[in-house]
Order: structure tokens, then sequence, then C-alpha cells
DNA sequence: GCGTTCCGTGAATCCATAA
DNA sequence: TTTATGGATTCACGGAACG
């Protein structure tokens, strides 16, 4: 395998460069192997249309974690994560982003993502450089890890910042096209994705290719976005190439760093194998709208029922006392609206929507039609 | 109208004041009028259990933007004046901030709400003094206001941080309630609410009394999940007093801190209607580590579980016998429920409880529901 | 072949308490 | 302060295994 891989590296590396005013050739469709830092240094000022990037999140994890069933959590402990301190870390950001605003065009955006540990330096140096904060997007995880301890909330997205060079800056952003990808309603800055897993993620001998591989869709749709046909797209922490794949199929120019080798050979054959869409399998990329789910729980803190409203069932047969946290108190059992609704009549399940009832303008009402009243409310 | 106010802020400003090791007098159920910065100072170290702040993020809106003492900063538009109107905005940032974590006690916590504009800013320096950061929470606006010029994503929702004093605080948090609430699934860090409007929304002569007035849900959330029944909650930048609001509902006491006239008065009134909930309605569902311990061997001694009994484990793949000491014996180990359960799975640690199973009326269960019987025959 | 069950796993700052 | 021990704790999805 190793020879054909580096036959097609090779012909990757043979890609038309492009060549720009200053006489200068950039080297795209390529992976410049090393640190991102001292690479970016050999490429001109103002050549790069779209920048994303997905630096080290400098977790700082603590020990092992086990799940409760008590296999074990495989964790991101690579060294290109560790730093000493939020200052060295800090510093390491400052670095790559002074670079990178270096290379971007005027008009050029930038997409940096990360999570809590990081974002905050990250967006808080973004600003002190001159960028211009555009927004800020929330990826929620439709299938996150949860926590498994019970000691936090559940970490269900990641942040991604997209700034421009500048305040002046006459940004790239395809209305239209993100209003068509979400069923003619404006694209939101929460955008619900699943992480990447399945075939989709990239595997060497049995075992992740990379800890921290990103889903095509959202590359796929920062680029469709905020980059046009033809763009160049330079991702300073290519990884396995996620971003090379997307800009391939999307048509547009991209230029990887990567200092690890495997990385680098995974990449490349990826890249290698990625065709450009044409229009019809553009079609199977939209993602459908989720049906809307509503907890009885947000009923309670929303107002909509408040804790110690009676409920009634079976023409007050059942009682029970709505409580502070959404369950159900009736004289000896406490429970969800469905789980003591089976228990009180003995029955192995319960929709509790339409079992128990409240008194509402002199009406008695299953509290399903609260859960209309505050569908109608949220929607839109 | 503004006697009767008057009157009630008196007898808001009457309220009991908790009394401190230190004979200081805490000002509980109170807005204390003046700047945060300088109201905070004359609170005692390590009192408040826990702090919701949602802070002015005056800049870059092209307005003006006041320093902390009140004076105004011009807004000028070039890059050295963006710069130092960060700066100025982190050095009020830092100021607050360090009172907040001189007041909070060990194990407290606090949440900040912003926007992009300056969550980057705020998240830095909460690191930076010291904070903990435990998770960051979207707000996920159910109505956002659309972006009318169709220039960016729709700016569809708020951060939240919430980080205890420091790395070893053990701070509060009610999982089983935050469960119980999610109908039974992990909350998780990604809220959907509705923005505060219709009726809860607050209005003057028919106008908003305020600005940025957040949903009284989000206050619910945030108090139910990070405080017990009694704290002490203080809000810096208390406007028009959903904090207190809330707090009075659930059972929590609240200090505010608020400059201008107009919110206080309006504040006042409103937290005066606040109906506290009753006792009951707020019990809120425990976790089991909060619930009384039952060693294995009372189990045995009390007759539950004769010696001799054969336990089993992941469908009969592991067995054992129990032993008059409460201990267990397999083939060739011996140990107690735990740590067999660990031993012979070659986990790091296992739950003893929920990993032995015994047979039962035809039925196996696992030994934990022979627990429960034991409670329930030894409460009363 | 098809439906069911079981098992593995994902950017995670993941326990509390007594001795 | 450190160490040992009891025992609390998970959701969605994909793929293999099974019947």
């Amino acid at each position: 395998m190793a020879v054909a891989v580096k036959e097609r590296a090779k012909a990757l590396r043979a890609a038309p460069a492009k060549v720009l005013k200053a006489d200068v050739a950039l080297p795209v469709n390529q992976i410049l192997r090393g640190d991102c830092i001292s690479e970016m240094r050999k490429l001109p000022d103002a050549s790069i249309d779209m920048i994303f990037a997905d630096p080290p999140y400098n977790l700082q994890l603590g020990g092992d974690l086990a799940r409760p069933d008590g296999s074990h959590v495989d964790a991101v402990t690579n060294d290109w994560d560790k730093f000493s301190s939020f200052a060295v870390y800090d510093q390491f950001t400052r670095e790559w982003l002074t670079e990178a605003r270096r290379l971007l065009k005027p008009d050029g955006s930038i997409w940096v993502i990360g999570s809590y540990h990081n974002i905050f330096r990250v967006g808080t140096i973004l600003q002190d450089l001159g960028f211009w904060i555009l927004n800020d997007i929330i990826w929620r995880k439709a299938n996150p890890m949860p926590n498994f301890k019970g000691t936090r909330f559940t970490n269900a997205h990641e942040t991604l910042i997209w700034a421009s060079k500048s305040e002046k800056s006459k940004y790239t952003f395809n209305y239209r096209a993100m209003k068509t990808l979400n069923d003619e309603l404006q694209m939101r800055s929460d955008w619900v994705l699943p992480i990447c897993s399945g075939p989709e993620r990239l595997r060497r001998n049995g075992t992740k290719a990379h800890p921290t591989q990103k889903p095509e869709a959202l590359l796929y749709r920062v680029m469709l976005a905020t980059t046009n046909k033809g763009d160049v797209v330079l991702d300073p922490f290519f990884g396995t190439g996620t971003t090379g794949a997307v800009a391939k199929r999307l048509g547009r120019d991209w230029i990887g760093c990567e200092r690890e080798d495997d990385y680098i050979e995974v990449a490349q054959e990826r890249i290698e194998l990625a065709l450009p869409l044409d229009e019809s399998s553009l079609v199977t990329m939209q993602s459908k709208r989720s049906a809307p789910k509503v907890a009885f729980g947000a009923l309670v803190e929303s107002g909509y029922l408040a804790p110690g409203t009676r409920l009634t069932a079976k023409k007050g047969r059942f009682t029970a006392t709505v409580r502070a946290d959404g369950s159900l108190q009736s004289d000896a059992e406490i429970g969800s609206i469905h789980g003591l609704g089976a228990k009180l009549q003995g029955a192995p399940s319960c929709n509790g929507w339409t079992f128990w009832h409240v008194e509402h303008e002199g009406e008695v009402k299953p509290i399903d039609s609260l859960r209309q009243l505050y569908l109608l409310a949220v929607e839109d």
C-alpha cells in the first residue's frame, strides 16, 4: 500500500500551482509537511480566500475515565494537545493567527472550531488581532458522548467562530444557498449535525486514524456558505484532510499544513478517492429537520404548569401533584408523567400526555393540550 | 403607584439579614442601589453560593461605551481605538469578576451570559482569574430575531458559562433534577427556550422596561441545577430582577446590584408579586449519592439474603456464593461485592449492587432491589 | 433473508468520604 | 495530604452476531 500511496502523493504534489501577481506560486491542492506556523510563513501575503482551522483544544484531561459498564473511554492523549499553561497556549494561538491574518485576502474570512477549553482564548485573540467576528456558530451534536459520572451537563456541542479579516471586509456569504439548504428558512447560528462515525470515520488497522476527525457535512456547510467555486481554502491543522476532501468535492482549491506523517498519508489517499459532486448528489446532503420533542419539565420551567398543580386522571380516580423538576407525586409514589401513570394503573406503559388532565379555565383538559400551546409559542 | 412601590421597597429592604460568622449581616433579598463593583466591595468574603451575571456588552455597537465609573469613552472607529475599547471592557470585566470571586464560597459557582461580542473576553478572564469552567451552555432561542439584511447567519443563541470558584470546588449540581426535567435523559449543554415576550415581558407605558430581560425559564433551570433551597444567589446586574423573582419562587435568597432607579422600581414591584412555591412542590428528585448507605453485610445478617446463596452476573457468565460475613466467593477469589466484581471483569471498579443478580420468585434481579426492600423496612 | 439483540464507541477538563 | 474503599454513573448509532 505504501508505494501506491506514495505515487498518489507525488501526483498530488504535482498539482498545478496558482501564480499570483507577485509571481509567487501558491502550492495549491497540496499538503505542506511541517509545523503550520513555519509553513504558513512561506506563503505570500493576501493569497488565501478562506481559512478553516481546527487547532488543538488544550483539553487538560485528568486521569482515566470509565463508562458505567466499566469500559474504558479512549481520550485525546496526543502530545499535540498538551500545553503547559494558558500563556503558552495563547502564545501559540497568537502566532498562527497572526500568520493566518497575513495570508488572508482583504475580503477573506476565517473559521476556527473549539470547545470551552480553548475557544474563549481563540475568540479574544482573534478580536485583539483585528479580525471582525461575524457569527459564533454552535455545532449541536446529534449524538454526543454522555457525561458518564453525572457531574455536569452533557457536553453536546462545539463552537465555531466565523470572522472576516477586518471590519471593512466585503466577505463572501452565500445567503441564498444557506436558505435553500435550510428549507427556505434563514440558516441559524446553531447547526444540528451528527458526529463523524460509521463508514465516514477513517480507520487504520481497525482503530480510528485521528482522534478528532470532523464530519464532512460540517465543512460542506462552511464552504458552501463562505466561499465561491475556485477559491483557495487553507487548513493549518489538516489532520486527515476533511477540508481537502470537501474542497475537492465542491470545486475549491485547498492547501493543508500537517506535521504527522501518518495523518498525511491517510489524508492523501482519502482526497485522491474523493469525487467532485454533481448537482444530483447535492440533494442528498440536505439535512432533515427533526421533529420537535417536548419534555414535560419544559412546561414546568416555562410557567405553562406551576409546581404544586393538581393533575387528575380517569375522571378523578387518580391524582398527582406537579413538582419543581417536572416529576409527579401521588400519595405514595413519585415518577415521570409516563412512569407514574403506568405504575398507578399497574400497566406496563402509559402515555402521560393523554392520561393526565388539568383544570384550565373551568375545563378539564389533557396536559397534551398544554404541550400544543407550548409548541405554538416555541416554533418560529 | 410610586408611593405603593416605595412601601413595598421598604418592606423588601427590611427583609431579615443573614448573619455570618464574621458578624457581618448579609443584606439578603434586597436590591443594592449603585455600581456593582462598589456594592460588592461592601459584602463579606465567601458569603455567596451562586452568582448569576448578565453583564453589559456595549462594545462594537457604534454607540457609547461607558467606563465602570460612568465616564464616557470616545467611540472612534479606528483600529487603535477598537483595541482601547476592548482594553476598557476587559478592565471592567476583571474588576467585577475579581469581586465576584472573593464573594463566592469555596464551593460556589458562577454563571455569566453573553454573546460573541463579549463572551470570549469574559471566558478568558474567568480562566485567568482561576475560575474553573464546568460547561458552556447554549441558550438556543426558539424565536430569535431574523437577520434582516441577509448578511450573516441568524444570530439564534446566547452563550452562558458555568464555572466553579476553583478546580477543587465541590460545586452543586442537581443531576437527578435535571435528568427528570428532561424526560429521563441527561440534560445537555444546549437548551431550547423561547425569548422573553408576551405577558412575561415587563413594560412601562407600553414600551419594554428593559432591553435584555431574560426569560424566567432560563433562570429557573440555572437555579434548579446549581443551587439548593436556602442558598444565597447574587446578581450584580440585576436589571428588572428576573433573578430575584425566580429565586423567591424557588425558595432561594437573593441579592441584586443595580444602578438605575427605573429598573429598581420595576424589579421591586415584580418581586413583590412573585409567589413562592410551597415546600412540597420544591422537592426534587434526589440522586442516590445522597441516599442512606446500606452495607451488603446488613442484608445477610437481616436474612434478606442467606449465606450460601448463589449470585450471578452478566447472564450467568460470572457466579459467586454469599458468605456469612457478607463477602463473596467465586471459584478462586474472595472479595466484597464491588471488589470481586471488579476483579472478575478485570475492571478498575464495579458497582456490585447492580452487577450481581439473584434469582427471586423465578425472576433474576440485581441485588440492589433487595437493598430497596431493606430500606423500606428500615424506614419508619 | 430478515428481524432482534448485543456490543463497541465518540474532543471529557467526569466521585465522595473516611481513615 | 494522601490513600483506600464504597459504590454511583450513559446516549445515539453503527455494525456484528444470532436465530
